[in-house]
DNA sequence: TTTT
DNA sequence: TTTT
């Protein structure tokens, strides 16, 4: 039995508005850069602010309900697990990036237009089984992630063709 | 203020025994690699095994903790923090690596020779000013970090110089 | 929409087996009494240990599993929620208690008889809506819970029919 | 060795303003009631909300700047320790009483007057010695505590003579 | 009532 | 590279 626990907690900032695209068997991925901020005085007493970027994943209903009702700025919560996803560089090289997979998530400042989703438990997401996990698809965020040809292994278009269901389910 | 969260939970197996050194101002720092699994039953109806492989860094005394009473194989349980250093490669590219910076560690196995830690809470450490936080040394574990120069920023034979107290504060 | 988070992590022993009931409506509801510990050292220089005790209640098949592969002083890992249920005493008067509800559990040591549940993710448990949820039936851990008669709520001797899954999901 | 987890994650609004005391020998204790809202749609297909009332204490300099910053509807995250707490009711019966003994405190609202507290890391609070613990003093919160004296172990009119310190440490 |  |  997996005697494991890999769980992440994080409420932070988006550093932009969510990115949505969609994969191939069109599951909805909506990428994010999350900002979590600490400061601290130095030994010259001078306050020194440091952000961590985290790049965040939400995969399925939850990326799209956080596309829609998150943007640039937006606070929230998420809640999920680490994920190291190998790919290959232009060289060869095998390169790794690290980044936080979205199960829960909880919106702490309001939508754009004031718009706030509309009912009980956090949100949460499904996502594909975890073979199907590969890099790519990182949406711009900082980390070190492979080069992002939007809409990489996704449809085109996806997130002009997104249309949002009118009876959310949180 | 800041208004953020940057919180992670694990519980796993070292895959490795940790490795300690010490920066140039004497500061211990220990890195460790922690395998967390997780499966699942695909399509096929076959059980497949998921691994996650955690760059997990302990500094100070927590560090100094960690490498004498865990070592491969050990199962840890770590609380702590998401980091993701910066830095270049040899063709100066930039290139992140991330890892978890231990804050507490639980031990839930039994250390080499059934030697186990003497008291109280959770083992717990002081990191340096994040200031001083900067790539490299991240002693050997996978995620594509800065490459590995033995002793790196440390002092030289730091590991076999290491004196365990006789009053462990935990 | 619920901006709320409730969310418990404990690592600990039981105290006691754990205590398997069945609603009138046949779900499964397991009581477990977990204690934590933590140590300090006191002005007198003494070490001086303090146990706390939880009342951790897991419902469903995540209550029969832990029925199964937990005893007394079986470390554990729960996650859970904090829930507070209202009940009224012999004398009339409104009284508390407090329960974790787990929702997810991983066996850190091994069960009765070396026993170990053979696959996967941390095991999950579904729970009866939350409207069902009212005092009672505590299994009988500390935490002032109500007068538990046994089997208040279930059908009597649960624990003698279970009969255990021969496919663990987990 | 302790290899306990005694931890809560908690995001909510506070139900009422903070209560600040004294202990008699001077720390601040503060009491909060926080309440954590989830909904589910039951078999009528009606939604229904269900909320949770966490007691929450802060002690020390934490207690005193949540008293300051907070009030009846911020939200605000918590994170800290499940304390329960044995008291004896005026018949003489052994009462428990469950509260939250926060470590840990982000506000993700504006204070009173929009005032927001002017740093960096989460505002941490220091407490007594475990030893002194003991059953008193909710503020006031749900949850079956004890009768709570006004002042009951603490000085009197601890609130009023309050000052803020213009430097925060956070 | 556990554990170390 | 761990663990079950």
């Amino acid at each position: 039995m997996a005697r494991s626990v890999n769980k992440v907690v994080l409420i932070g900032n988006l550093g932009d508005d969510p990115e949505l695209r969609y994969t191939g068997s069109g599951t909805a991925v909506c990428n994010m850069s999350l900002a979590t901020n600490e400061s601290y005085t130095n030994s010259d007493g001078e306050e020194v602010q440091q952000t961590e970027w985290h790049d965040v994943v939400a995969w399925g209903r939850l990326g799209e309900v956080c596309n829609e009702y998150l943007e640039r700025g937006s606070q929230v919560y998420f809640e999920g697990k680490i994920e190291t996803n190998q790919w290959e560089d232009q060289d060869g090289n095998t390169r790794y990036s690290t980044e936080v997979k979205a199960l829960e998530a909880t919106f702490l400042g309001e939508g754009p237009d004031g718009a706030v989703p509309g009912g009980g438990q956090p949100a949460q997401g499904q996502s594909p089984a975890p073979s199907q996990r590969r890099a790519g698809g990182q949406g711009g965020a900082s980390g070190g992630g492979p080069p992002s040809q939007s809409g990489g292994d996704g449809q085109p278009g996806s997130d002009e063709t997104f249309e949002p269901d009118d009876d959310l389910p949180f």
